[in-house]
DNA sequence: CGGAAACTATGTACACCATACATAGAAACG
DNA sequence: CGTTTCTATGTATGGTGTACATAGTTTCCG
């Protein structure tokens, strides 16, 4: 017990932001505002207009208070995004429609980067420790009862949980296809093989063989063929990797 | 030739400020700084006080020079830091001496990691497109290599150098454990354990099972052990496995 | 029922930020 | 030598997050 009183105050401050409900025993008048209201317009603001209009006046504005009321509600605008971010990123898909584990993280995967299309701006919200929020934690559930039906142990099914996030973020931070997404409107949206043209005019062959090698094959096979699949090439092949290396790691497991 | 010329301004100007040298037969009064200076000064400030302290007249200040000289050599913060970003990853690592493709593959992830270990403001610079910087592209070839040679094709290798890319960079982001690293000094780093323990009096059984069960699962089996190896185990495990799908693909393929 | 306490929403103020713009001076060209 | 051209600087503007003091309202306690 005591060594939980000792935890990080700035976590403790995200938990209690992201899951207590305030109660309404309180003394004064009671408060129009609210995290969740304020929360919801921030992820209104974001919607329209991106992660960097999304100012504290901004957020009041949108709801006709004034700046400093949110203050009442929320102690920094950091924490504010942590909540946003949650909010913003709602509930995970049902899977149990899946036929297999393979399918199920697929759909999984699937949803969580038309996510992050819908919403690019959850990317940019800067991550100060690991997602603690309500809905979170509900698409980690997800992905992991899939995972452990498959024959996981629990660090092995947590393990693959953490790399299929990463790479779905990092995968769609990365990709160009998205470029234009997050980029207001000072730029056209570019695609990838906009960027593999004029990469492979500027480097060096000999400093970058493979480079080299790869973006000749790239604009020799010409412009990828859209799929009908939910997951782009670029993303799925990995995923579809990654889940062969699990299933054999499972069989010989069980074997 | 009219193609490319057409491209995205906010990129060119990425790209020469990347890549391209001032040519110095130029009139006015030859100019004391440069973007190097400017990128070297910027690293320096991130280093030290993290991405947050990092503005134009810090980097100004730290030079000795005022903050508008900095925008002689320099359009706009934005582009500066991705320069500093770039020159802040250095050059990659040589994986010439690997055994096999596995072992060069692994040394790459480790030497990223590692990377973002020591710069984690890395981590929080926002990606506008995909790299195009220097070192960036170095990084990149440095890995295609291994996965070229494993008998992957162009498109594969991309995806999979993608694959990789995306996991190392979100599972840093996520990471409890660097947690305390780019938190300046207002929190106490707290541990994947830690965090553990929170999560767990937190949430409710039915409604997050497969997380309540590998909850219960760490607990029961205590602190992970650290393993000598360059890896933690939350990045090793899927690096593995992957590898393992790689391999399985490889081998299908060229049968 | 009447004071007192507690809480909300607001207004003001401050330090800081990126950067547009005008200016002064120095170097190189014709 | 004069003119052009570029660098470094100073000033100024509109924005930011948020500390702090204040006014007003609601609920509790005596």
């Amino acid at each position: 017990m005591t060594t939980r009183d000792s935890k990080d105050p700035d976590l403790r401050r995200s938990l209690t932001l992201l899951w207590e409900g305030r109660q309404p025993g309180r003394r004064g008048p009671r408060s129009r505002l609210s995290v969740e209201l304020i929360a919801q317009a921030a992820v209104r603001v974001a919607d329209a207009d991106g992660l960097e209009a999304l100012s504290m006046q901004r957020i009041a504005a949108e709801l006709g208070y004034s700046t400093m009321s949110l203050y009442n509600h929320v102690p920094s605008k950091d924490l504010l995004l942590e909540v946003a971010a949650d909010v913003g990123a709602g509930a995970p898909p049902d899977l149990d429609d899946a036929a297999d584990f393979r399918e199920a993280v697929r759909l999984w995967a699937g949803a969580l980067w038309a996510g992050f299309h819908r919403r690019p701006w959850i990317l940019r919200v800067p991550l100060d420790h690991a997602p603690v929020g309500p809905n979170q934690l509900a698409w980690l559930d997800r992905l992991l009862r899939p995972l452990l039906a498959a024959g996981l142990s629990g660090g092995e099914a947590r393990a693959a949980a953490l790399h299929l996030t990463a790479v779905v973020r990092g995968t769609a931070q990365i990709s160009t296809s998205m470029a234009g997404q997050y980029k207001h409107d000072d730029g056209i949206p570019h695609t990838d093989a906009d960027l593999t043209h004029v990469v492979a005019d500027l480097i060096d062959p000999e400093a970058y063989p493979a480079l080299t090698a790869v973006h000749a094959a790239e604009i020799a096979a010409g412009p990828r063929k859209a799929s009908g699949d939910a997951l782009p090439f670029e993303l799925g092949f990995g995923v579809d990797r990654f889940l062969d290396g699990l299933e054999t790691w499972a069989a010989t497991k069980s074997r």
